[in-house]
DNA sequence: TTGCATACTTACTAGTAAGTAAATATCTTT
DNA sequence: AAAGATATTTACTTACTAGTAAGTATGCAA
């Protein structure tokens, strides 16, 4: 993959959890990276083409730290997940997941459709990291696994968005609270 | 208020709640109300006119719950506020400050502004509920009613999103799983 | 019934959006 | 050095965007 394009994806990308998908056009990409509009269509034809590759190298780096992770402890893979999280937080940046959802309407449908397989596969992550800290005793809850996942992967979500909103620190009180209830 | 201004506010509201500020045009208010796009600008000179107004309103209906709300015990307020959530969740919207918010960067200053206000105030009055409930003795739990509280709110917010990123009912899980952390 | 406010329409502007075709430059391999 | 692939520019189209100026219809009050 040549440079120019993955300079085009990260900033893209960037916009993208700044202003989101549709407040921001090639333009704004080409203008920063001192390429012309049209050499941005040259790597991604389309708007949505480059909308879909954003969602699938995110999905990709977090199969990839799934695998990574395998053999870790329930609470070390929570603690690291959440930390990705907090990289987030650190970068200004709304996860990918909740920029795009809150207009999932307004997405081409191939967007759509990678970014719901994508919520899915950290769904089903979330709730084996659980699941598993519960039979080993890690982990103490009330709730099923898919409930418990469901709270924290949907608390974190926001959590980026409402730091932004409320210009406090959402994400670090989230934090507390879902280590508080495991 | 003239019958046809609501009417913009209603439909802007909800293409807001459903595609999101950037995703819809005056032509998308106009056309379905049969009206011509400068009827819109007659109503709402700029489009961040109508988004502030939007905003305005809905921390309205908050501040009037609120105190509609105030002589009702703690778990009623906060079954209430949930309520408020799964309603929209019937109607396949986004709360206004999901939907605003992923966005926050690319809105204008003024919609910025009264956003970060109207989540102030939802975020203090959810502590307020469950420290009233702490004392009463109708929730328990170890974490601080500001971090509870966010949680609380973080959760429901993104539920929304995701019940429609995943196509499932995560708003189902997210309310048991708060229920049952209290 | 005149006059004014409200609620529009018609007709337009200036700017920006995504996207394309064709030409050109650059790098790579033989 | 020739040929082919890759990367990029120039120049453009079509469509839409927010926003405005000027005119028109309608109701209401003095």
């Amino acid at each position: 993959m040549s440079d120019k394009r993955i300079e085009i994806l990260d900033l893209a990308e960037k916009l993208i959890r700044t202003k989101g998908y549709n407040a921001f056009s090639y333009k704004d990409v080409s203008g920063p990276l001192q390429i012309k509009n049209a050499a941005v269509h040259y790597h991604f034809q389309k708007k949505s083409d480059l909308g879909e590759e954003i969602i699938l190298r995110t999905r990709k780096k977090f199969q990839k730290k799934y695998e990574e992770w395998g053999q870790k402890s329930p609470s070390e893979k929570l603690n690291n997940f959440i930390a990705l999280y907090e990289q987030n937080q650190s970068f200004n940046l709304v996860c990918l997941v909740g920029a795009l959802g809150s207009s999932y309407e307004s997405l081409p449908e191939n967007m759509q459709i990678s970014l719901t397989e994508m919520s899915k596969e950290i769904r089903i992550w979330m709730k084996e990291i659980l699941s598993e800290g519960l039979t080993k005793n890690e982990f103490s809850f009330n709730e099923k696994p898919n409930e418990k996942a469901d709270l924290i992967i949907a608390s974190l979500l926001s959590s980026l968005i409402l730091d932004k909103v409320t210009q406090d620190n959402i994400f670090k009180s989230v934090k507390v609270s879902i280590l508080k209830g495991l």
